[in-house]
DNA sequence: TATGAATGAGTGTTCATTCAT
DNA sequence: GATGAATGAACACTCATTCAT
């Protein structure tokens, strides 16, 4: 059982070997149902090993959510420039959010599952990130009332600029949206065969993207008679 | 020190003192963090007593998971009628989910956060109810598109008549981004001191309905030239 | 091995029965050499027991050194009245002393030798007691000095009265003294055979209280020239 | 972070600052507490390397335990010469073992404290030790009881010789106590400030040579009548 | 109906010790 | 001469669970 284990690998090996076997773990079963003994083994390497590099179950939990973290982050960031306008940053860093997840869904089970279910010190973690991401939709959102995208999908003669027409606060509440739309979607497409990154953002760009534009254009949606 | 152990209540009502300390604590430290001691000293109750009349821990944990999602179900179901148009159904049923989620953050904390973490037999349990949820919103979205709901309001003459013109599979991916963006909103909703349940029902309502009515009518998003 | 395993006793029963197997393993092993496994199972119990009664390895120690603490104590005190001459109060707290650690040298092993080495928490515990002793041995001998006692032997008459002649911090000097030749004859006469707790207080009494008295009468030692 | 690792020095040196390491932290904490890891960071010094010179814990232990007390025997035994009359030797000694404590407190920890506690390798490698000073004072009282020197301090002639009068064994019980008062004043001189070792050793001949001067002079000290 | 008494099995963690270089 | 890499065995402690009353 366990990986055959080889022997007297330098640090960093023994180190990735370690977080892979751990993130493996706390995403399948959780941080608490998670024994060291089952991640040293899975890991190839005895259990005071575990600890002489990683320090203790908290600390390696912790490693775990900050590589996998960086790593999302890592993977959107490469494909989003500040210079692009909105809505293609928003369609890149989607594309790069499904493409990541699907391929590294333990990661993203770390960090979207099981993190967020810990106490305050993990689940503060995954937070900050999960804010940054928040902020970034909030700005692209922002932005593209701001320029008038909307509108400047042909449809609308670009003469007639209607003035931004949205706070802060609500833009908000739209990237809230929009991000737990991308990750509900993430779970589906993961779980769903033969549904591709590239179909998972499409179908929110049509589905949040569309949707924007439509309510810039002062179609705001408001509540039907009682 | 816990509850005050008052004698001889009848079974109906120790069942519920426990299952009401069971959710708190699941709720708050998750499955495997509560303990059994804590539960039963919560209720007021001995240990032995919460085995006799619950079983096993996991039979107490389905217990907390099967009153949560039945309870909110029942909430959402309360205020919808099959015979209100699919518009008004997802606007009351959003406003009883952002209700019912706001009055009961650890019920709700059980079924969104802690139950899909574990194990097959519980996670198993709520995404059968979720998989409820997303069936009923796909039905609305489809319901809509068939009626052209979309199309109503005004802007466009009922005379001319758009094809369905979207799959099943379609409104399936629009349902399943329109719940994940409702859970996300609920969690924003219950962080942020100030918002209602009934404004988050109305951004989602903004971000959602209105972007699917702009999708009916046409204008699909299609991702720019590269 | 281990005691056999009765059932279903109260829980002071139980408790005295590991504070037994406890004091017995502490003071042959010591603090940290001693396990809860070994403890538990000269108890005639299972570990969580121990646990559930006594808390924690420390709180089990330190209720070790609680226990045996008093009752050395107790056993003094049971025979010294404070109406008492000053010297007989010495000579039977002396007996008691010795009886006790004779018939309690386990309790005794744990008070004075392993206590000590262990960190600060329980060497104060012990230090407060032994100081108590202290300060009760330094109060018979400036008592002793102010009543003239050791002169009252006969040889010097008792009309001329020599002053007291015993600053405090000089008996607090003789007491350390004192009771320290005392622990030390406690071990020396439980691992010499044949030699009785009251033979050990004699030999103690000898030597101290005789030295005393000669010291009183002003022939006090002085450093002999170089 | 421990000691700097300077390198390649020779074998002696490096064991001696294994051997001060040990010392210091076998004296603070215990044999048990004390762990290898530690005391090769303080000694500045890999692990393997204190096993390659010492070869296991019990040895280091021993080596310590052989170290401090050469130490402190050869500091007493270098201020006693024989021809010394009794007293003389007596007091030399005592000044010499509370200088040599004073200056080595964690050393004297090593033998008094932690030695003893731990099972028979080590407790008897130090009684050993302590029996040959109880044999050295026995000795001593001996040779000042069979020359008189009791008497000769001036109020006794010389000329009526008392018979010796003192069994052996007795005098191994004054001996027993006089180096257990010493080794509580040891840890007294120690621990309050502004006493010196010549005051400590002043305060142990006052409390005990006098007594036995006292004694021998044929004033034995009887229990008071009941 | 309800509980005090009790435990088997497992957890995270540490330690003395060795090997390969 | 000296060390980074590695582990078997044990430890304190906890938990879900049951029995006897």
């Amino acid at each position: 059982m366990g990986a055959v284990r080889t022997k007297r690998k330098p640090r960093a090996v023994r180190e990735q070997q370690m977080l892979d076997a751990a993130v493996q773990l706390f995403g399948q079963r959780g941080y608490m149902a998670a024994s060291m003994d089952e991640i040293a083994e899975r890991a190839g390497v005895s259990k005071p090993l575990v600890y002489l590099y990683l320090n203790s179950k908290e600390d390696l939990f912790s490693a775990c959510i900050r590589r996998e973290a960086t790593a999302l982050t890592e993977a959107v960031r490469s494909q989003v420039r500040p210079d692009m306008p909105a809505e293609r940053q928003l369609w890149e860093g989607l594309r790069a959010f499904f493409t990541h997840t699907a391929q590294h869904p333990e990661g993203w089970a770390v960090l979207h599952r099981q993190a967020r279910t810990q106490g305050e010190p993990f689940a503060d973690e995954v937070a900050a990130v999960r804010a940054e991401f928040i902020a970034f939709v909030t700005q692209l959102i922002l932005a593209a009332a701001r320029d008038g995208v909307f509108c400047a999908r042909g449809d609308t003669g670009p003469g007639e600029r209607h003035e931004p027409a949205l706070p802060e606060h609500e833009a908000a509440g739209f990237a809230e949206a929009l991000v737990g739309a991308a990750e509900s979607l993430a779970a589906w497409a993961n779980a769903t065969p033969g549904v591709t990154a590239h179909q998972a953002a499409t179908t929110l760009m049509n589905f949040a993207w569309a949707g924007l534009g439509n309510l810039m254009e002062g179609r705001a949606w408001s509540p039907p008679a009682a």
